[in-house]
DNA sequence: CTGTGCAAACCATATGGTCGGCTCGTAGGA
DNA sequence: TCCTACGAGCCGACCATATGGTTTGCACAG
């Protein structure tokens, strides 16, 4: 029953790869079909794993939220101990992601897409949560890892939903970001301007 | 000639409306028909104003990219004549919805679907672009006024994907960036951390 | 032999788009 | 001013089709 499982597994794996490569090119358009197809299954096969297609995307939300976050504890560089590591491995993950630039477009369309299946708002919000209670415990000042976090995200949307952005300037942002994260307090001390 | 034309706006007027509330609520699920019902009108008369149902969507999302733009112009103080005059509109366009709170799920389901819709992704573009242009001429110095606009970004995706947040937390964000904009120069003179 | 992973045919239905026709406002001539 | 012809806005029935989900059957591991 080992050997089984492991082909249950594996097969879910496959069809979530596949689910995420045609939901990236085709949208909300994307066909249990066309999916199972891609992931060399039959529809019958892939409704076998999951139930609809609902609850088919819904894991696929689930699963790149989690990759994501690996992503993030793996951009954590390990000798780093000073406040604001985990934010500063959230700002490398989400720019080596838009840096890569080539699958950009297609993160967009299945982002937009999971967005409207009906349970990811639920998900996105617990995944929020997490992350909210993860920066708490960051070090950093508050105000300072919120503005940071916001403007990475934002980042991430020009680049996903309006077009691949300039590299160049994606890693002066990024340079920036990283700057504000090694330093703290409040951001007031700023030269007023006329 | 004069009353017809008149008939034929007021009708498109309100078929976009229409649009905006069921793709807000019925996210990428919203038929044509549904539309239609919602408007007033029937399938066949939406569709004699609209070649097609993308054809809707597109328009829809042109015509929300246009009432934001006029949103951060008139949220923009007449008398403020200092640079990031327009940041400062954007700024406080965006939290204005974000704090209105009312329609913040049906605007994320809004944004998503439309995401989704062939053609949309160009609109995005040109829309960038024109901010882009706008924002430079606002005389702020360029790395800060994007900091600033990307962190009003990553606060209505925040607020919008990711559930409402807390009104407190987002007043304070928005008097963080507005504070920001009402400085000028790099970013980079913080006090140090350990 | 048995149960599980999977295929393939099948079904009900929803949806986008078309079409013929009806209504009525408008233009233009008498 | 009145009448008529025209055309635009609009309706509602219709059609082809794509899609989500079910069911039946089969092959194979244990």
């Amino acid at each position: 029953m080992q050997g089984r499982e492991r082909d249950t597994v594996r097969t879910r794996r496959v069809v979530l790869d596949a689910a995420a490569k045609v939901v990236g090119t085709h949208g909300s358009g994307a066909s249990v079909d066309a999916i199972a197809r891609q992931a060399g299954v039959s529809k019958g096969g892939l409704l076998h794993h999951f139930r609809s297609r609902d609850q088919l995307l819904l894991t696929l939300a689930e699963d790149l939220a989690e990759q994501f976050a690996a992503a993030v504890y793996a951009a954590a560089d390990p000798r780093d101990h000073a406040p604001g590591r985990l934010v500063r491995g959230y700002v490398n993950a989400t720019f080596d992601d838009l840096l890569d630039g080539s699958t950009v477009p297609e993160q967009a369309m299945l982002a937009a897409t999971l967005c409207t299946v009906p349970g990811v708002a639920e998900v996105l919000q617990r995944d929020k949560q997490r992350w909210r209670e993860a920066f708490e415990a960051d070090g950093l000042h508050p105000q300072r890892a919120l503005l940071i976090v916001r403007a990475a995200d934002g980042a991430a949307i020009a680049g996903l939903y309006e077009g691949g952005s300039d590299p160049e300037e994606l890693r002066q942002a990024r340079e920036l970001l990283l700057a504000l994260s090694r330093r703290d307090g409040p951001l007031v001390d700023l030269p007023e301007v006329g």
